[in-house]
DNA sequence: CAGGATCCACGGTGATACTG
DNA sequence: CAGTATCACCGTGGATCCTG
């Protein structure tokens, strides 16, 4: 079988990207924001990463995107009607998410304790 | 917020790497298979490769790995017990996954359609 | 059989400067 | 304000050869 006919990478290619899953988590709570409403919520990202990951989501059409005709200017972004489908997947990862990480520490400590020696 | 701090990320650290979801569809299908078995599903993975994205699944204890000390070497991958709890992830996954990429093709047909023009 | 060791190409990401 | 343009780095993945 061919890695394209995964369809479970179609769904890791749209949430791929370093930044994109946080944009999805800001957009999915505080709804519709501005662009320098979303680059003040994440002071680390470029302006250059925020606008190519925003482009990516929106040409999988899981955001929209509203340029308002004026100056200055003034872009909103959202997540689109069918985005919202992304919502259960992202529940279920975050939920898979937060338990893998404290199953790895508590194996991390396991190891320490069993061999009584650190690293 | 720092994008180290959103739980989507612990599950997608895991599932990224281009072979690894066919990989693990593999092992949660066909079962146990050894190193020769899983090349010969995937015949375009090369040797380092699969060794390489078997190894960090096995270090996440997604996979278990056992070796026979034995000539010629024979070594088994399977799904470890922690590992079976990924099977409602990937299958939610793979789930929107397939219905993205209809609603994807979707879109670009009703875009030549109403454009009357291709590409 | 199941890797390990090298070398290399490519794309994603970042820093910075500029613009309508 | 919301981008675009350019340059540079670095990690992922691939090709190839070697080994217990």
């Amino acid at each position: 079988m061919k890695p394209e006919l995964c369809k479970v990478d179609q769904a890791l290619g749209i949430l791929v990207g370093k930044w994109k899953p946080i944009i999805l988590l800001h957009l999915f709570n505080e709804g519709t924001q501005r662009f320098s409403e979303l680059k003040r919520l994440m002071p680390e990202i470029t302006q250059k990463m925020l606008t190519k990951q925003l482009r990516e989501l929106e040409d999988e059409d899981i955001v929209n995107r509203v340029v308002y005709p004026q100056v200055p200017p003034k872009v909103e972004y959202s997540i689109s009607a069918y985005g919202q489908s992304l919502q259960p997947v992202l529940a279920v990862m975050h939920e898979w998410g937060t338990n893998h990480a404290s199953h790895i520490a508590k194996m991390k400590n396991d190891y320490v304790i069993g061999d009584s020696l650190v690293k």
